[in-house]
DNA sequence: CTACTTGCAAAAAATTTGCTGCTAT
DNA sequence: ATAGCAGCAAATTTTTTGCAAGTAG
């Protein structure tokens, strides 16, 4: 276990963290990859890997660990609830309030120390609905 | 795109099923081949993650899809909410009552058809917490 | 300077799949 | 009978890691 490295900002981490705060969306490793190597063609697949876990350690961006089966990256850091298509698989936000005083409530309710708690709704989404309404 | 098979009940699938169900935790489906193997030596782990993936389908069982690196399983299939581990990547169930209104809420901000929803806390479990309290 | 970081390639971890013979219905 | 299933092994997919060279502070 090492004792708390100095973070360096490198090119590599600055503009991955960049390109991830312009995305209103909610990339895999692998698009955020591809997405990177429009700017930075060298760049690689670990790196983007040990950058987005890194940043998401610091509390810069937010690891989203809902369904599917790739890891998701989110680059609001702030709370918020998500919701995920079942046919496509893409995550976006949804615009409800989280409840803090839920926290509480598993508190009381469990003997875990609770940190916090992620809501995700799960429906179809408008395009893979109209594909096939069935 | 295959039109309905007719589920056939094997052993291998009903001891999948009953053993899963006895349990109060959430397996992997490694954890599940290592119980299973110990009542059906010869059975594979592709029938343990072909059987867990049909129960789910069917909704039989749950398949948690939430953080940690493997897909869990749960014997019961009534919507509850569960609450993980940091340190140790166990999943508990926590018995705060689903709110069912939630979705009506998210019907209302979003255009997805939404379907589900589910809830995860998360923190430190007692035992985490005893063996290093910093 | 020097620890942290990178690109690359190889490895590991997790899951899926093709196939042949077996079995529930 | 026969469509679905099991076991096995190989393939895929996703993520992690070792290492030598590069670089931010």
């Amino acid at each position: 276990m090492k004792t708390h490295a100095v973070l360096r900002m490198t090119k590599q981490r600055q503009i991955i963290l960049e390109e991830l705060c312009k995305l209103k969306s909610h990339p895999t490793a692998d698009e955020m990859y591809q997405i990177l190597r429009r700017k930075m063609p060298r760049i690689s697949l670990g790196t983007v890997y040990r950058n987005l876990e890194i940043l998401s350690d610091c509390g810069m961006i937010q690891k989203i660990d809902v369904g599917g089966t790739q890891k998701r990256f989110d680059g609001n850091a702030d709370i918020h609830y998500h919701i995920r298509c079942l046919r496509c698989n893409k995550v976006e936000d949804i615009e409800i309030e989280p409840d803090k005083k839920l926290e509480n409530t598993a508190r009381q309710l469990s003997k875990y120390t609770v940190l916090r708690h992620h809501t995700e709704f799960i429906g179809i989404c408008p395009s893979c609905l109209a594909a096939s309404p069935a």
